[in-house]
DNA sequence: GCGCGACGTTGACGCAGGTCAAGCCAGGCC
DNA sequence: GGCCTGGCTTGACCTGCGTCAACGTCGCGC
């Protein structure tokens, strides 16, 4: 099915792009549901499309070739993925599975790299958006090497609280803890354990809803950054 | 001291410009010469210029607020540095400081993000520069999660062989063995380690020259991927 | 020759986190 | 009610690697 003009204009790297360019990118895409653990593109294939999650969750995992794998990232809505398989012709680097039911605008990779070279707009709207996933690799590898699973953690539950200023506040994690798990680069085992050593910190759990008693506590603990690029999606 | 048309051609993304474009590059860069351990661009500030490293090894490396720091990257010739956060527009991640004395060619960031909201020939060439270096990255958080030290130490090791068909090699390593450390995101000591683990499948090293016995051995130890998207440059 | 410093190796130790297995709790079904 | 299943937690154990410290070696200036 086609997606139309305003589920494309939903897609941040697209929402600059005059009626003209969209009508284009909708002639070359398709919008499709996915089911649970449905598998979107496989590691080592040529990109054959330009993913973009508009619902649910998916994860992008890579597998060494002893059959050992690891959750790279999670991605939500909306954001796209694979894109730099697409615009460099290479191999994808992950595989990429829904974790939830998920809806996905899929656009052709040959027509889209047509229209990034003929299109200068596109071509700047798709530098914004590579640049901005380099950013955020940039950002994984750092917090990989520099902080614990615990402190990962810490950060996560900060951004969650929308008023910077509050010093405690009750929220609910918008997933199950295994799909946190994965998100922050870890098995559930260390989260469960992660969340025991946040409790001297002022952090309660019960089930999904979690209570932060003391932020600045927490944040003093977790050393989250001071800036970040972009609104944390979920 | 401006770079010059021979010298900007050198540059991998830039090779497929034309003259005017290389001109115009040219009148807004600048190529100096830098002293090792001179400190190129700072964590946190606004990017000024986006950096070309044309001689020399610089690290690129990323600093909690603790004070603890880890080396991300190390940087070797021809390739750029700080792409993204020149193009966003966005504070630099990373702190670039040259290992060894360096030269290397600036180019002034608002300068150069006019041209590439004007050029569309730059706006592409710099799409392919940032999804290049996308994908090292996702490469380099895979190589974290999945492999050991003593892995990449192999697949290094392999990569610096020219012919594949080889089952023995001797070679000589480009640099210190505190800076391949760095480079394979380990201290010293472990580096020391690896390759003495390294020793069990055939790999002998006295000083900067390595010699590997059984290059099949140590590829089914050491796991390297098929295939890469760019020659390794050292 | 001597001392000295850089580089490199090795051993002892600790910590984070993966793995495995057992146990706990809640919901659904019979 | 009993039973199963799936999410979550906990404990025991192991491994990879960072840290610290000691030591070997090479090259340099004296």
């Amino acid at each position: 099915m086609r997606p139309g003009l305003s589920t494309l204009r939903a897609v941040p790297m697209f929402e600059r792009l005059d009626a003209g360019l969209l009508n284009q990118l909708d002639a070359i895409s398709e919008f499709v549901r996915v089911d649970p653990q449905a598998v979107l593109c496989v590691q080592g294939e040529a990109p054959a499309v330009l993913h973009i999650l508009m619902e649910g969750q998916a994860a992008l995992s890579a597998t060494a070739s002893d059959g050992s794998h690891t959750v790279v990232e999670v991605v939500h809505p909306v954001s796209s993925f694979v894109l730099a398989a697409v615009l460099t012709e290479l191999p994808y680097l992950m595989t990429a599975t829904a974790i939830t039911a998920c809806r996905v605008l899929t656009i052709r990779a040959p027509a889209l790299r047509a229209l990034v070279r003929t299109e200068h707009s596109m071509a700047l709207a798709l530098l914004g958006a590579v640049s901005r996933d380099f950013r955020a690799m940039v950002r994984l590898v750092r917090d990989l090497k520099l902080r614990t699973a615990a402190q990962r953690l810490g950060c996560y539950l900060i951004a969650l609280v929308d008023d910077d200023r509050a010093d405690n506040a009750r929220l609910r994690l918008p997933f199950e803890k295994g799909l946190l798990a994965a998100r922050l680069g870890c098995r559930q085992d260390s989260l469960s354990r992660a969340f025991a050593t946040l409790r001297e910190v002022g952090v309660e759990t019960h089930g999904l809803t979690v209570v932060l008693h003391d932020i600045s506590r927490l944040r003093a603990f977790a050393m989250p950054d001071e800036l970040s690029d972009a609104p944390l999606p979920g």
